[in-house]
This record gives C-alpha cells, sequence and structure tokens, in this order.
DNA sequence: AGAACCGCCTGCTTGC
DNA sequence: TGCAAGCAGGCGGTTC
C-alpha cells in the first residue's frame, strides 16, 4: 500500500515530469471520480502531504490524489488505457493514469489555500505539538502511529518496521513510553522512512512507481510480513496478530 | 476516550 | 476443476 515513502517517489516523479507543463486533458473513467474542468492550467508543483498527492496549480487550486490500499499513479506516453484505469491527465508529453483495482482512491479539487500539515515527520514536525497531544493517550502505540492526524505519512507496514527497530512493543500504551523511548521512535521513524525512500518503496503487492517499476524495500523488511522467521535482533520468532483490525508482526520477546 | 466494527471495493488465496 | 468464502486494509463513520 502507499504509504509515505511510496507517495513520495511518486511526488518526485511526478514532479520532474509534469512541473511547468499545461494540463490538456482530465478524464474520469470512474464514477466515483469527478470530471474536472482544468484544461490549459499550468502545474506548478508536485507535493506530498502525509500520504496524499498534491498537484499544484498555477491558479492556486490543487489536485488531491489519495491512493489509499491499490492505487497507483502511471506515467505513458500513449494513450491506451492500463487495467482498472480510473482516471487520466493529460498532457502533450503523455499521460498521468489514475490506476486502482479497488477504486478505493480518490481525487478532489480544493481552493488555494494549502494546508501546511505540522505532523508530517519528514517535514516541519513538531515533536512537542505531537507529544502534548498524544503522548499520554491510553492508546496503544501502534494505533497512534496509524493515526494520521496525530502524525502523517505511516501505514501499517512502516509502522511494525519502526516498532521492531525501537523495539517496542506495539501494544504499549503511549502514556506508558519514556523520553527515551519517544526518541528512539523518532529516530526509527525518520530512518525507516528516509531509507524506503531511497528504494523506491515497498512492492509487497501492488505498489509500482511511476514508471511501473517495483520498488526494493521489500527485501529490507524485519517485521512486516516475516511472521514465523527468526527476528533479527534475537533470533525469537516473529509473531503476527491482530490490532485495531489489522495485522501486527513483532517480536514477542525484544520489543517491549 | 478508546476499542471494535462496518462499508467501501476487487483480486487473489484457501478450503471443500 | 470449480465455486464460495475468506482475506487484504486506509479512512471515515458509527456504536458500545
Amino acid at each position: 500500500m502507499p504509504e509515505l515513502p511510496e507517495v513520495e517517489t511518486l511526488c518526485r516523479q511526478l514532479h520532474r515530469r509534469i512541473a511547468g507543463k499545461i494540463i490538456a486533458d482530465v478524464e474520469s473513467m470512474d464514477p466515483k471520480l469527478p470530471n474536472i474542468k482544468i484544461k490549459g492550467q499550468k502545474i506548478i508543483a508536485v507535493r506530498r502531504e502525509g500520504k496524499t498527492v498534491a498537484i499544484v496549480l498555477d491558479d492556486g487550486h490543487r489536485i488531491l490524489i489519495h491512493l489509499r490500499m491499490t492505487g497507483r499513479l502511471l506515467w505513458q506516453k500513449g494513450r491506451d488505457r492500463p487495467r482498472h484505469s480510473r482516471w487520466l491527465m493529460s498532457f502533450s508529453e503523455g499521460h498521468v493514469f489514475l490506476v486502482d483495482p479497488r477504486r478505493f482512491a480518490t481525487v478532489k479539487v480544493t481552493g488555494a489555500k494549502a494546508i501546511n500539515p505540522d505532523n508530517d515527520l519528514l517535514n516541519n514536525f513538531d515533536r512537542d505539538a505531537f507529544l502534548n497531544g498524544h503522548g499520554k493517550s491510553k492508546a496503544a502505540i501502534k494505533n497512534i502511529l496509524l493515526n494520521q492526524r496525530a502524525i502523517a505519512g505511516i501505514g501499517n507496514i512502516y509502522a511494525s518496521e519502526i516498532l521492531h527497530l525501537s523495539r517496542i512493543s506495539p501494544w504499549r500504551r503511549a502514556a506508558d513510553i519514556n523520553k527515551t523511548e519517544w526518541n528512539k521512535i523518532f529516530c526509527s521513524s525518520r530512518r525507516i522512512l528516509l531509507g524506503a525512500i531511497e528504494k523506491r518503496g515497498t512492492s509487497i503487492s501492488d505498489w509500482r512507481d511511476l514508471y511501473g517499476r517495483m520498488g526494493k524495500n521489500q527485501n529490507e523488511l524485519l517485521a512486516y510480513g516475516r511472521e514465523g522467521k527468526a527476528c533479527v535482533n534475537c533470533g525469537d520468532m516473529i509473531i503476527k496478530s491482530r490490532q485495531g483490525g489489522r495485522s501486527t508482526f513483532y517480536c514477542f520477546r525484544c520489543q517491549k
């Protein structure tokens, strides 16, 4: 699933590809997605906002694309529609297809006012505000990491990886985590996310970059998807269990 | 406040 | 082989 590193990868590729270009056409192939009447607008920039792709136009509007579970953006020179194409933005040089088998992805246009969230770990993260808001919460740390209003960009795969690297149990209450451990979580988060960006994301099933290539971070995972395999820290077995309706992977022995 | 569940969706895997 | 059930889960919503 596209989380922060995957969306960051896409935004960087998309920015290089379409910034400064003029939109020739926009088309929706799915009644769930809006038919946007935007033509002749110039793309100023493509930026990531949490897990959202924000395409900034020269009139100040932004097109916000959220890929949810199985959404992908694909650049093609030709207009032949890939299977499961749901939405399309065309340029004289080629086309950006939104491909999404499960149709969870969303597209919307918002006004000029850009949101500048202070909860994105890689952009202006306000650690004090985060700890004031969530540091005393009784919720499990994994659920806090997955809460996009608390901290933007982390999804199920990287939450497991971050807690494994931090050696903190996903079941620990936020309120029971001390300052040293919070530091460990913040450091691990940056390390995991930046490392995954370098590898152009984690291609476990659906994820592909703008050019249809797999990422390489699936080879780096130490917790997610490794149930029954040995923990690289202590040799004990990685456990898979259910937390908040999703699977959680962790080491019972070394994640405290 | 927080946990648990649902609906949105479709493709893939599993079990009989 | 075939078909149905189960599973995957981000996010917004409701309920307990």
